[in-house]
DNA sequence: AGCACGATTAACT
DNA sequence: GTTAATCGTGCTC
């Protein structure tokens, strides 16, 4: 039995857990019981109301509210008019921070997310924050949702730990107006997927 | 009340 | 490399 994610593990500074996201398995226990799931291969932190690329920059609003709560929730938002983005809420209740999932390996439900990817090639069913959304069922349904409460249906568990030569950082991606240092701060983690497990994929 | 823009993607050229 | 699709959010008037 795969061990779940516990909140102290989220409640600690958004870069060591953007990092150690990696390797970990992100779980969609479907209302018929149907896992679909994937190994996290990229992360980006966003921290703070300094951080002028993260959306709490524009303080406690109804959209950036997760953010301020408690770790190990879902803050989950739309965007471009037809996108979902998933992150996890991250450090010590009251301080707006979270880790944006970028890019899954499918292992789980794969015939769910061929179903939800239509007729996309399978390397892309997951490999951008809006497509491992779609892939997995995640959208505002999920926001504010508490990932560590033992009957979530959106979860996350270990499953591989990356070592640090698989592991390499960047800026963040899609802040073309965000000033510096920001813009090129490298809080983007992205793990070499060759590094993983072979797994049944064709 | 109105508006510019975005933590994107797919389909183009 | 460029662009349309599409709408919630936060800011300005």
């Amino acid at each position: 039995m795969p061990e779940r994610i516990p909140r102290e593990f989220f409640a600690r500074p958004t870069l060591t857990v953007a990092r150690e996201l990696l390797g970990a398995r992100l779980v969609h226990q479907e209302a018929d019981g149907t896992r679909v799931a994937g190994i996290i291969v990229e992360t980006e932190a966003y921290v703070g109301e300094e951080d002028q690329g993260c959306h709490a920059r524009a303080g406690r609003t109804p959209r950036t509210e997760v953010m301020y709560g408690p770790p190990g929730h879902a803050y989950v938002y739309f965007t471009y008019g037809m996108h979902w983005l998933f992150n996890v809420v991250t450090e010590q209740e009251g301080f707006p921070a979270a880790v944006l999932v970028r890019a899954l390996v499918p292992t789980e439900g794969l015939e769910r997310m061929a179903a939800r990817r239509g007729k996309q090639p399978r390397k892309t069913w997951t490999n951008g924050p809006a497509k491992l959304c779609q892939a997995l069922g995640i959208d505002g349904r999920y926001h504010g949702a508490d990932i560590c409460a033992p009957q979530a249906s959106l979860f996350l568990e270990f499953a591989h730990v990356f070592p640090a030569e698989s592991v390499t950082t960047a800026p963040r991606v899609g802040l073309n107006t965000v000033p510096e240092p920001w813009k090129s701060i490298p809080w983007r983690f992205i793990a070499d997927p060759r590094r993983l497990p072979q797994t049944n994929s064709r």
